[in-house]
RNA sequence: GGGGGCAUAGCCCAACAGGUAGAGGCAAGGCGCUUAAACCGCCUCCAGUGAGGGUUCGAAUCCCUCUGCCCCCA
């Protein structure tokens, strides 16, 4: 498709002088005023190579916040980066024999590209990769800090093990049916010694500070969730005396000693109805309870919890969740002294609360199910609704078969449970919160070493913060098995101890890629630093951030992280002292999605934006992404959006015509009515724009664009004017400020073309110009339609004066014909006047 | 299973505090321009807001039920 004007040429041209002159850099200078600082940040990318389309909407959405607040008089501060360390570069050594830091900058150098191509802003002297030496220095000065005040601590814990691979696995590489995603072996649980940060510690302030801040309620209450917070009691049950057989429990006969099982419940009031306890399989206590003639059914459970991944183990209908075994040890339910036998069942899981609890199958739908199958007493402790079928019953009612509680409420009930157990000395009340220690330990090479070094002698010794950083070794040999690299290798492993001198292990783990983006935007304030991952009053200045905008997918991990981290940083501190929260607003965008799943390289679906820089040009790419759809929205990529796309670009052409020769025979003149209504629409454009854009509602603001081109082509009837044809030309000074209006409103969206355009016309460059401000009185309309009604069903519309009173209106209303006539022989019983809009008469 | 979001013209989407359902674009068709086509300009077509109920003078908008799609959590 042929176009007016060179796009390439253009956008390329003003990209190298943007990039030259470095328009974009600012700088901390504690002279400014401080009010006028803000920092705008799109979450740095993983460098996946070239740019896709969701990049290219994150950042088009942040450039056009960058250069509309620049032009509000801010000094905005827009970094970017690269999130560079991760499994991808990890899996193309392995299968390609790349070495992951070649093909790493490899796609940093593309990905690069496709933002300065999208001609987006930033200061590049900023830049941050993850993988820098300078930044992996900091990061693991970090983890020393948070060493030195216990906010990082070692323990055991389960991770996924694939026995054929050799290996630990994320998550993420165990499919559903619980197998290995590259040998398709069974994946098993196994424990490993590994690093974790006390990210609990700080649940009840995360939960707290997110009243605080301006994010979508959504991403709130996803957090919210994740947190989890129960308030509940914490209680020893005791083990009690009896075997099955009614005599006295065998277990090793620890008479002094007896056995407690701590359990934590939020329904403490069920407590008379509790007729089992479950043990998670991993429970300490599991061997001691087991008795000789349950062994053998325990230890399938046990092997059973291994092998299935949580979600299985936890889920309603799944296999495993009705699974479980009698240990053969009873133990005594401390409200009636009963006994009542102990189980084990995966579906208790060892990291949430205490790793037991008390069933109470009438109102509970997990361990009703359980005992259903087998066949376990049930007791009801709240009475269901008349007719409530067979099923336990969660909801509100009276307390019945529990004693002293009889009668009660569910509330009061609870509140008596918990001060009954905290009187006898039984239990505690606790609030507990599902969010558990964050663990950092990855078996990988491609992440950012654990600075410590383990000593026969010494123990744990953090390395030396002149040795920092610990360095990933080159020479690397990355096995199809996918075992550990370092831990393999023979130089990076043996060390010296820093207090002994004495030969020592290096730790082999590297930290989640999670650590590196819970800090990046401190780094970005204070980039290179050599000293200290950031100075603390520079930092200070520029957060916390003031726009912070990415997918929706980061709404629970990152976003929490960062915000754990920003408040440890401050106690350990590192961090500005009074900042506890790092992202005032968050701005999420909707997901990518091509064919009704979302667009990307895992599903092989992408539609690669490079081609379109070619075919239409970076402006009219990016006036597609804010055109087609609201930012949170997800976006459909139909067999449409390249022909929106070049629709855009008929757009940008349409704009180039109009503005960048003047037309001949302009008029000089006095202004007619013709030329204050093209003045009236330049201010209700600017009015409309300045709306949209601080709404984040820019497919809206386009529009206002596209219909303002089409009320100036038609004010200039450009035919007609350059042939001389006409008696009545446009003005020129309306043209000028028509044009420029234009121009003014779309820089942000599509900074290239009007550059160029308002280059040729004033020698001057737009995006250093003042936003537009108008005049309120000139961007309000001065006529309006209004509706007469009758019921509510329209009988006239009327032109008014949109100042008119509710008492004009009413009386115009009641002229206008068929409301006369109606209204002849009787009085309306009501009269709605919403003037200058509406008047609506009721009979 | 729980929580949340969305549903408006053939398609993408507007309608901001309940007040004229249409701003803009894509597609389709027609006319003009042109030797012709592309480009460009003008015009036209098309929905009563997923379904049903409720509140209200008035509902796309608020409430309830249902359906479909998507997301998060289990």
């Amino acid at each position: 498709m042929a176009r007016i004007y060179d796009f390439e040429a253009v956008e390329h041209a003003w990209q190298q002088r943007w990039l030259e002159q470095g328009t974009y850099q600012v700088d901390f200078d504690s002279s400014s005023d401080t009010s006028k600082l803000l920092y705008v940040l799109c979450m740095y990318p993983y460098p996946s190579g070239p740019a896709h389309q969701g990049h290219i909407r994150n950042y088009t959405l942040g450039d056009l916040m960058v250069r509309y607040l620049s032009r509000k008089g801010y000094t905005v501060l827009s970094p970017i980066g690269f999130d560079s360390f991760g499994l991808p570069a990890e899996n193309a050594a392995i299968s390609k024999g790349v070495h992951p830091r070649l093909f790493t900058d490899e796609r940093i150098k593309e990905l690069k590209a496709s933002l300065i191509a999208l001609g987006a802003s930033y200061d590049w002297r900023r830049e941050i990769k993850s993988h820098d030496p300078s930044y992996m220095r900091q990061n693991q000065l970090i983890f020393k800090h948070f060493l030195s005040t216990g906010l990082a601590y070692r323990a055991n814990a389960p991770v996924n093990w694939c026995p054929s691979c050799h290996t630990v696995l994320a998550n993420e590489q165990v499919l559903s049916d619980g197998t290995c995603e590259r040998c398709g072996t069974q994946v098993v649980k196994r424990d490993l010694e590994q690093w974790f940060l006390r990210i609990s510690d700080y649940a009840q302030e995360l939960l707290d500070q997110l009243d605080e801040l301006d994010w979508p309620e959504k991403v709130k209450t996803m957090q919210r969730n994740w947190i989890g917070r129960s308030v509940g009691v914490e209680f020893d049950i005791e083990v009690g005396r009896l075997s099955e057989g009614g005599n006295a429990l065998s277990s090793k006969g620890r008479d002094n000693e007896k056995l407690k099982i701590k359990v934590f419940t939020t329904r403490a009031d069920t407590s008379f109805g509790m007729t089992y306890v479950v043990l998670a399989p991993e429970h300490p206590l599991i061997d001691e309870l087991t008795t000789p003639d349950h062994a053998k059914e325990v230890a399938r459970i046990k092997e059973l919890a291994k092998t299935s991944q949580e979600l299985q183990r936890t889920y309603t209908k799944g296999s495993a969740s009705k699974e479980g075994a009698f240990t053969g040890s009873y133990a005594i339910n401390p409200f009636n002294n009963k006994p009542i036998p102990v189980w084990t069942a995966p579906y208790v899981l060892m990291g949430y609360g205490t790793g037991a609890i008390m069933a109470v199958p009438a109102e509970d739908e997990r361990d009703w199910e359980f005992a259903s199958v087998h066949g376990l007493d049930v007791i009801r402790t709240v009475k269901p609704p008349e007719g409530f079928p067979n099923a336990p019953w969660m909801g509100d009612g009276v307390k019945i078969n529990s004693d002293w509680m009889n009668g009660l409420d569910i509330e009061t009930a609870k509140e008596k449970a918990i001060a009954w157990l905290e009187e006898r000395g039984i239990g505690k009340r606790k609030v507990n919160y599902r969010l558990r220690d964050w663990l950092i330990s990855r078996q990988r090479y491609w992440g950012c070493p654990i600075p410590v070094v383990y000593c026969s002698d010494c123990g744990v010794v953090p390395v030396l913060d002149d040795q920092l950083p610990v360095l990933l070794p080159e020479d690397i040999e990355f096995r199809p098995t996918g075992e550990s690299p370092l831990a393999l290798h023979e130089d990076f492993v043996n060390t010296s101890c820093p207090q002994c001198n004495k030969p020592a292990k290096r730790e082999t783990d590297t930290m989640d890629t999670f650590v590196d983006s819970s800090w990046y935007f401190f780094r970005f304030c204070d980039p290179l630093n050599q000293d200290r991952p950031f100075d603390r009053d520079i930092a200070e200045h520029w957060m916390p951030v003031d726009y912070y905008i990415g997918g929706i997918e980061h709404a629970i991990l990152h976003l929490l992280y960062a915000r754990f981290f920003t408040k440890a940083l401050a106690d350990v501190g590192l961090g500005p002292k009074g900042l506890r929260e790092p992202f005032n607003k968050l701005v999420t965008q909707g997901m990518i999605r091509l064919g009704g799943s979302k667009m990307s390289k895992s599903k092989g679906n992408l539609i690669a934006p490079s081609k379109y820089f070619h075919t239409s040009g970076a402006d009219a790419l990016r006036l597609y992404h804010l055109f087609a759809s609201p930012p949170s929205e997800d976006l459909d990529w139909g067999e449409q959006s390249d022909e929106m796309i070049e629709g855009c670009g008929r757009f940008l052409d349409k704009v180039w015509r109009l503005g960048y020769d003047t037309p001949f025979n302009l008029s000089s003149g006095e202004l007619n009515g013709k030329d204050t209504a093209m003045l009236r629409a330049c201010h209700r454009l600017i009015a409309k724009v300045t709306d949209d854009f601080d709404r984040f509602s820019f497919n809206t603001a386009v529009a206002a664009c596209m219909e303002f081109s089409n009320v100036l082509s038609r004010y200039l009837d450009t035919e007609t004017v350059t042939a001389g044809a006409t008696t009545d030309p446009p003005h020129k000074d309306v043209y000028n400020q028509a044009v420029d209006t234009l121009l003014s409103c779309l820089a942000p969206m599509v900074p290239h073309v009007t550059a160029e355009i308002y280059q040729h016309r004033h020698n001057k460059h737009i995006h250093q110009e003042p936003w537009p401000s108008f005049d309120p009185k000139l961007a309000a309309l001065d006529m309006v339609t209004m509706v007469v009604q009758i019921n509510g069903k329209i009988k006239d519309r009327i032109e008014v004066s949109s100042s008119i009173s509710a008492e004009e209106a009413v009386e115009l209303a009641r002229m206008s014909s068929r409301v006369a006539e109606v209204f002849a022989s009787l009085e309306p019983r009501r009269v709605i006047a919403r003037p200058p809009r509406i008047v609506n008469f009721v009979t």
